[in-house]
DNA sequence: TATCGTATCACAC
DNA sequence: CTAACGGTGTGATACGATA
């Protein structure tokens, strides 16, 4: 049976998040900066026109910014994820199955919806997420998922489909005119990498692609490819997951604000990031058999001295206790640290996770100390959940901060925090 | 010989 | 004003070590 796989994906997420509650940058070229406001992640329509390439440092635009006027705002995490919440729960109602793929993403499952008319039923998707919160999208579908993203490709580049493009509604000539124009990069799965390696072989647009004998790309590339392949022809290969895997890694690092030298800050640094690792951690309910510590400075710093460092560390047993996780990852740092250069980043990660129900007791831990690590661990999350994050931690994180990294221009918490609700313009 | 561990690459967003 | 370049996660592959 033909599946219909529908893919909707908020236009210049970050940026129209921004312009839902700042009308005034509407029509203006507006940018949202990464972390630390280091790179371009985010662009209006306006901004990409005037040249503003995607993940080009913010310094490096100046010239451009100044010219045109353009908006910088630092990026705001607590507002995109709160939208996206938003956005996903409306979806939730148009398909019983439902996978978030990514922050502004989703795939529905519209099998079985074929008496309705699925263009006009997208459109009703996209007429109900914008009067409800604001937000463009545009809603591709197919009879995979990777049909299902290169429709909304289709949508969001070609004004004429207003936003919703079905492909399984097309004949076979019209599918062959329109992949025939389509860069075989703009395929999902296809970076820049295999996108130059194909075209060298030949295969130019996403008609090549699909064309391109099974075996032959098998053996020229992989299985990933050969799937590809198959799924640009219709066939499932690439299952819905409607309820996410738990992680098998979580990672926390950060690059500093300022320069970071001494010891001390580090160590303060990695306390944060490994509290916030931890957090990630019980919140999946698993425990960690390794942690890993790493510290390095700039790499694009060629004239200063380059030290780049990290320790994987197993643990005695499995554990989700922030305080056991931070001694494991400071004991790290104490061994990685050299003085006299100038840090530029830190991070930690926890790997090898299992699930915490799984797992036996440590012959050398008591039952009694265990449960007095989970409640006093469960009632610190509690507390931060509630009273805001990191309302109670380590002492180690200490209070000043002064490696914290730079947002100079950030949007209020319009809808995660009173304050910030009264300055909506 | 099959499997394991790990580094490296590639990709998404 | 300075100077300044993200973060999180997955999977495949290559390759030497190990059982």
């Amino acid at each position: 049976m033909m599946r219909n796989i529908a893919l909707i994906d908020v236009n210049n997420f970050y940026v129209s998040c921004e312009r839902v509650f700042n009308p005034s940058i509407k029509d203006k070229p507006v940018i949202v900066l990464s972390n630390n406001d280091g790179c371009v992640i985010s662009r209006s329509n306006e901004a990409k026109a005037l040249g503003i390439k995607m993940g080009e440092p913010w310094f490096k635009c100046q010239d451009l910014v100044k010219k045109y006027d353009i908006q910088g705002l630092s990026s705001n995490y607590a507002l995109y994820a709160d939208m996206s919440n938003r956005v996903m729960s409306i979806l939730s109602d148009f398909s019983p199955h439902q996978e978030v793929y990514s922050i502004d993403e989703c795939f529905l499952d519209l099998t079985g919806f074929e008496k309705k008319n699925l263009v006009e039923y997208s459109q009703e998707m996209r007429g109900r997420i914008f009067k409800w919160t604001g937000l463009p999208v545009c809603v591709g579908v197919g009879s995979t998922k990777t049909l299902a993203k290169l429709a909304n490709h289709i949508a969001k580049k070609n004004s004429q489909f207003d936003g919703v493009c079905n492909l399984n509604v097309l004949t076979e000539d019209q599918l062959n005119s329109l992949f025939g124009n389509i860069d075989v990069g703009d395929v999902w799965g296809v970076g820049r990498r295999l996108a130059s390696q194909l075209k060298a072989l030949g295969i130019n647009t996403v008609l090549d692609l699909k064309k391109a004998d099974s075996e032959y790309v098998r053996q020229q590339f992989s299985i990933v490819m050969a799937k590809i392949v198959s799924e640009l022809n219709g066939n499932v290969c690439i299952e819905l997951e409607e309820i996410a895997p738990p992680r098998k890694q979580i990672l926390s690092s950060r690059s500093f604000g300022y320069p970071v030298r001494d010891y001390h800050s580090l160590a303060e640094s990695i306390t944060l990031y490994m509290s916030r690792a931890a957090e990630k951690l019980r919140s999946q309910e698993s425990l960690a058999s390794v942690v890993q510590v790493y510290i390095r400075t700039s790499p694009f710093k060629l004239n200063e001295p380059q030290y780049s460092n990290g320790m994987t560390i197993p643990l005695p047993s499995p554990s989700d206790d922030t305080r056991q996780l931070v001694k494991t990852a400071l004991w790290g740092l104490k061994h990685l640290y050299k003085r006299d250069f100038n840090y530029a980043k830190a991070g930690v990660s926890l790997s090898e996770l299992i699930p915490k129900k799984l797992i036996q007791f440590d012959m050398f831990e008591s039952a009694q100390s265990a449960s007095r690590s989970a409640s006093l661990m469960s009632t610190i999350d509690r507390i931060n959940s509630k009273m805001g994050r990191g309302r109670i931690k380590l002492a180690s994180e200490g209070f000043s901060r002064p490696w914290k990294m730079k947002q100079e221009n950030q949007s209020q918490r319009y809808t995660t925090n009173w304050s910030g609700l009264i300055s909506v313009k």
